[in-house]
Formats: C-alpha cells, structure tokens, sequence
RNA sequence: GCCGGCGUAGCUCAAUUGGCAGAGCACCAUACUUGUAAUAUGGGGGUUAUGGGUUCAAGUCCCAUCGUCGGCUCCA
C-alpha cells in the first residue's frame, strides 16, 4: 500500500446532511459572532479571522495581543451569556466591496477576505467559488461581521445554558503554515441544555475509551522516551491480540489465494528513486543510512520490494494474477505535533498485499479484493460501514497517468462496487496520485467515523518499474497493480478496536480468555488442572493463586475485563466443576469443566461476539 | 514543524504568598483460608521529567531539552 489510509477520525470531515442552514447551524454560526463581539469587548485590539460552525459546534479565530488562559475563556463565555439574554436582533445588508472596506477598515484578515470576494473565485473560508457573490454583513448588538449567514434572527432563539466554549489552539490564518498563526477558539452550543450535556456526556464516554488510556490499564502496550516518541512497544497481552488477529488475516488471504512473502525493513534510496516516492515524498521519509558509501533508507512502505519480487523471474500470463501478501513494517517521519497513542506513529505494520493483474482480471480481482474486505469487516462485528470511491480532481494536476487509463480504473472500481452491492459514495479528488482508489470507512459504537482499508488501483508503479509479463499473444504486456490493505495498519486498527470495544473485546481476540479463581488456597491445585485442560483445547487461562481474596479478584479480573472467572470451591472441585462468571457481571453458577469447554470452543470458532 | 496547556512514588492526586515532599491504590512482609466487585496490620518506595539559572531558600519563579495533551499544518 503506498498511498496512506487516513489517520484522523473523520468526525468533522464529513458534516451531517441536512445540517449546513439548520436552526442548530444558525445557532452555532450566530454563537460565533457573538464570541466574537464578547472578544472585542475583551480585546478592543483583537483582529478577527473567520469563525464558521462545525460539525460538533463553532470556532473563530483571532489575532490577539497575548495567549488566552482558561480563566479568559470563562469571561468570554460569561459575556456571550449576556448577550445573548439581551435578546438581541441579527439584521443582514449587502454592501459593496468599497464600503465593507470601509466597516472593516481597521481588520486586516477581513480586507484580506473582501478582496477574495471582491475578485471571486474564492469565498472568505479560501474555497473555489464560481463568481464574485454578493458581499453581505450581518450586524447584532455592537457587532458586525462580514458574513454571508445565515443566522438567527434573534438571540433569543439560542439558550444560553446550551452553550459551551471548550478550547484554545493554534491555527494557520488560511490553513497556511508560511502565514500568522492565530489563537482559536472553539465552542459548541446545542438547541437545549440537555442535549449539550448529552455531547459532554458522550466526550467523557469517549475519553474513559481512549484507547492510549485503555492500552495502559489493560497491558496492550507501552511507549518509552528512550525507544523514541511514536514508536510503541507491544506487550504480551497486545502482542497476543495483534498476532491473533494477523494469523485470521493471514488464513483469509491464503484462502483467497494470496501468497505470503517477506521483506526487510530498509532499500537503496534508488529503489525510492525509480518508484518517484522520494522525489515526491522524502520529507515524510527517514533520512538516508550510508552503508558503505551506499544510501539505504527505512522503508516508507512495502511495494517497491514486492515489485522487485515480481521482477525476480519472467513472467507469464498464467502466473497471473499474483497476490503477494506481507505484514509489512514500514516507517514514516511524521511530525512530532502530529503522533498521537497507536493510531498515529512513526513505525508500523501494514497488513499489506499487492496483486499484479492484467487488464482483462482488473475487474474481477477488484471485486474479489472487496469481498474479501467485507468478509473481514463482517467477522470483526463491523457492520456499520461505508466506502468512498476516490477520483481524480479534473482541475488538479497532481496525477500521474493517462487520463484513459484513469477513467477505465475508475469505471472498474465503480462497477465493482455495484455489483458487490457496496454502500459508497463517490468523493472527487480523493483519488491516490497514481490511481483512483476505495477506502473502508467504519462507524464505531460511538458514531465516529474511522477510515480502515483500502484498494487502490495503480498503473504508474508497473510502468517506473518496466512491469511486464509474456501474454498468450506471445508479447509483452504491462500488468496493472493494486494495492491493498483492509486493516489498514496493524497498530491503527487494534487501536480503534480498543476503542470500538472498550477493551472487552469478543472472546477469540481476548488476550486472556479465562481467569480461574480459588475459593480458598486450597483449590488452587484443582484449576491448575483444570487450567492444563483448557490450555490444551488452546483457550487462553491463567490461574490467579495471589493471596488477594476472591472479591478482590474478582473486582480486578473484571476491570481486566476478562470475558470468563471461573470460580472453584469444595464444591466445584468435587463436581469436576467450574462456577462461570462473565464480565458483564452475570453469573452462569456452576458447570462441568466439558462444558464449559464445549461451550467457549464455539464461540472462539465461531468468532462470536457473544460470551454464552 | 507551529501555537497553547501539562509533567510530584508504578497509578490517581495533595503540598498557603517560594519555607522540612504527603495520601489512597499498587508493591513487599506477616496473619487470616475466605463462594462472586476492595481482609487486617506493618514495611519499602522520590535527585518533584532532564539540564541550567534566580534566591538565604525552588515541586513552586526564569531559560533550554525531552515527553505528553488540545488544535493547526502535513499524511505515499
């Protein structure tokens, strides 16, 4: 895979439809101005950018003389309060570009912003418009802003205990890193109070899911200053979790009749030089290791490698198509701001497989790569999922390739989707540089939205690398590539498990499946034995034979959350028994050790999410 | 990389205006032998992230570095 998946949650990229121009869009855009009015007040010297809603609520951005502290933002939001219980009117006028310069003779962003709309082609949020539009303002209380709405047409329509300012960041006047950065601040604001302290209640859900937190408290994985930031360090309880899940993967892929390969971590830096990606992406790549006089560098990713394996004999039309398939670990530089727990880091695994066709298998293979994924996706309990076909960007020119063959791949991947019966939307310009591609996007317990997998279909690489195979014409041909990778990366995707999840993952991917827990001391011996047996069928037990009591293990066990506690007294032990307990707090009361296997068996086979 | 916040025992957090670094949990020891979410008592544990500086005196103030959090930018 070269093209990256998405690190971020797509929270925010993609707003609810039917929410641009609601009331609770209005209320947010209002909300806006209306801090912005309240930072005036605060900072009469206060320069004032764009401060549009979001999907979760609204932001302005401000060039002020000094950072703002906590205790800023609470006087705002007290001052935004008043205002709004003012009751006070939103009027609209539209002004030409000459007096808009004049109201805002003393806002240099806003100048800045009116000579965009005064020349058209781009509105105040910098996107492409087709004309100049009318230049509007919208004026509440003291407050005018240059804006082209809508808004409330009274404060009265927004409820002052339903607003929330939550944070200050930096941000880039335009989203320009070469330009002045200014202060943000965010904020939200519900039509009721209830439903802003439903969105608390959901963040705080969120957090107590953080899968960096979770990680932590669960033994999945640690990170270490001295290993270096953005570099994590699987534990045996991760590793066991993420070894589980690669052996599923694994089996799928070879079913599907990929074949498994192996490649090291590093290249030449001419391997980078003849498949482009140095050219165009050396910033995000470690700088070159010199062995020798020669230059090797850590790989970015894994294609150029397998190509190479391609190379390494002739081949025939028969040979193809060839999956070659590898967990590949790759490392990227990503920037330090940028790291963030197991979903963005500087080295990873790719669940990664490349498969080299002719044109006449595209289609097939195409749909095969997409089943394969929804097979995955279906096992995991992932039902909640859509893809994005990505195009190219007609007015953009950041593509490699021959328009033909863009528009062929893009109709195969389009009529794949089709006929699988794919639920997807198409996004423009959201294509790979080298081809158009199909991104997984899951959707969590929570309602966030998460980009997994992708297939992307690639005829630049096979032409840099001279691809080709002997046809039945008895000439040569060039294959076609596609990349894919379902997880997306191995540690990416465990994270946003651990999150889905909230750490009680379905039995078969537990790294410990069973607790066995004395009564008293002396049955500890009986679950040993008991344990020996489960070991054997391949469950995953541990014996707690720690003095705590078995109240307190249990309490602990069960923080674990570990699917099964199997509690053994006299009784038990005597019945040939074990008593079950699930983490969900139920009691299954006692059963005989067979059945219990029996049970929990099928459920690991199964991989169900269930635990009876 | 940039802006801002944070960094005290393994974890969660205390420590007036700069004035002897503490608690709970965890850990270790001893006793208790327990039937479904914390048994009791005792003990050990710190160069307050690291390195400089200001001061009679720094966890507290200043600078740098590292890490981390929220964003921005980037993301093959």
């Amino acid at each position: 895979m070269c093209e990256s998946f998405s690190h971020q949650p797509l929270l925010g990229a993609i707003m609810s439809e039917g929410y641009v121009g609601s009331k609770l869009y209005r209320i947010r855009h209002s909300c806006a101005h209306i801090m912005a009015q309240a930072v005036l007040e605060y900072f009469p010297e206060a320069r004032i950018a764009i401060g549009p809603p979001i999907e979760d609520g609204f932001y302005y951005d401000f060039g002020l003389p000094r950072p703002l502290t906590e205790d800023d933002l609470a006087q705002i939001e007290a001052r935004m309060k008043a205002i709004i219980k003012a009751k006070v009117p939103f009027t609209r006028r539209e002004v030409s570009a000459a007096e808009a310069r004049q109201i805002f003779a003393s806002q240099p962003f806003k100048l800045e912003l009116i000579d965009g709309l005064e020349k058209g082609g781009m509105d105040e949020y910098g996107n492409k418009t087709a004309e100049a539009p009318v230049i509007s303002t919208y004026r509440q209380d003291t407050f005018e802003d240059l804006c082209r709405g809508p808004h409330v047409e009274n404060s009265r329509e927004i409820d002052p205990s339903a607003i929330k300012l939550m944070s200050v960041a930096g941000a880039y006047w335009r989203g320009d890193a070469e330009r002045e950065q200014l202060q943000r601040i965010y904020g939200t604001a519900f039509e009721s109070k209830a439903e802003l302290e439903d969105y608390l209640r959901r963040l705080e859900e969120a957090k107590a899911r953080d899968h960096r937190k979770l990680g932590v408290e669960l033994g999945l994985f640690t990170f270490s200053s001295l290993v270096g930031k953005g570099l994590p360090l699987w534990k045996p309880k991760g590793a066991i979790l993420r070894d589980t899940l690669e052996r599923f993967l694994r089996q799928a892929q070879l079913d599907a009749g990929y074949l498994p390969v192996v490649t090291p971590h590093i290249g030449k830096l001419d391997l980078y030089h003849t498949s482009g990606h140095y050219e165009k992406y050396n910033d995000s790549m470690y700088k070159p290791i010199d062995v020798d006089g020669e230059e090797f560098m850590l790989k970015p990713m894994n294609c150029p490698h397998h190509i190479e394996i391609y190379k390494s004999e002739p081949r025939s039309f028969r040979d193809l198509p060839l999956r070659l398939a590898e967990f590949g670990t790759v490392y990227r530089y990503e920037q330090s701001g940028e790291l963030t727990g197991l979903t963005r880091v500087r080295g990873f695994t790719v669940d990664d497989a490349h498969l080299f066709v002719s044109p006449e298998q595209l289609e097939e293979e195409f749909i095969a790569v997409v089943k394969l994924i929804q097979y995955i996706f279906e096992v995991m309990g992932f039902t909640d999922f859509r893809a994005r076909v990505g195009t190219r960007d007609p007015l953009k020119d950041k593509y490699v390739g021959d328009p033909a063959l863009w528009d062929q791949a893009t109709k195969a991947i389009i009529d794949a989707a089709d006929k699988v019966g794919l639920n997807y939307f198409v996004a423009e310009g959201e294509a790979a540089f080298y081809g158009p591609k199909l991104d997984f996007i899951f959707r969590d317990v929570l309602k966030r939205e998460w980009q997994l997998g992708t297939v992307q279909v690639d005829y630049n690489l096979p032409q840099r690398f001279q691809l080709e195979y002997m046809g039945s014409d008895n000439q040569p041909h060039r294959p076609i590539m596609i990349h894919r990778a379902p997880f997306g990366s191995m540690e990416r995707f465990v994270g946003i498990l651990i999150e889905h999840f909230a750490g009680a993952f379905p039995v078969w991917l537990a790294p410990l499946q069973a607790v066995l827990i004395p009564v008293a001391d002396r049955h500890v011996e009986y679950l040993q034995g008991v344990a020996k047996r489960l070991r054997a069928v391949g469950l995953r037990v541990q014996v707690d034979d720690g003095k705590e009591r078995m109240n307190n293990k249990i309490r602990l066990w069960q923080g674990q959350k570990v699917p099964y506690m199997l509690v053994a007294g006299d009784r038990d032990a005597e019945a040939g028994a074990v008593s079950v307990r699930l983490r969900t707090n139920e009691d299954l009361g006692a059963m005989p050790v067979e059945d219990f296997i029996n049970k929990v068996r099928a459920i690991v086979e199964n991989k169900s999410q269930a635990l009876v």
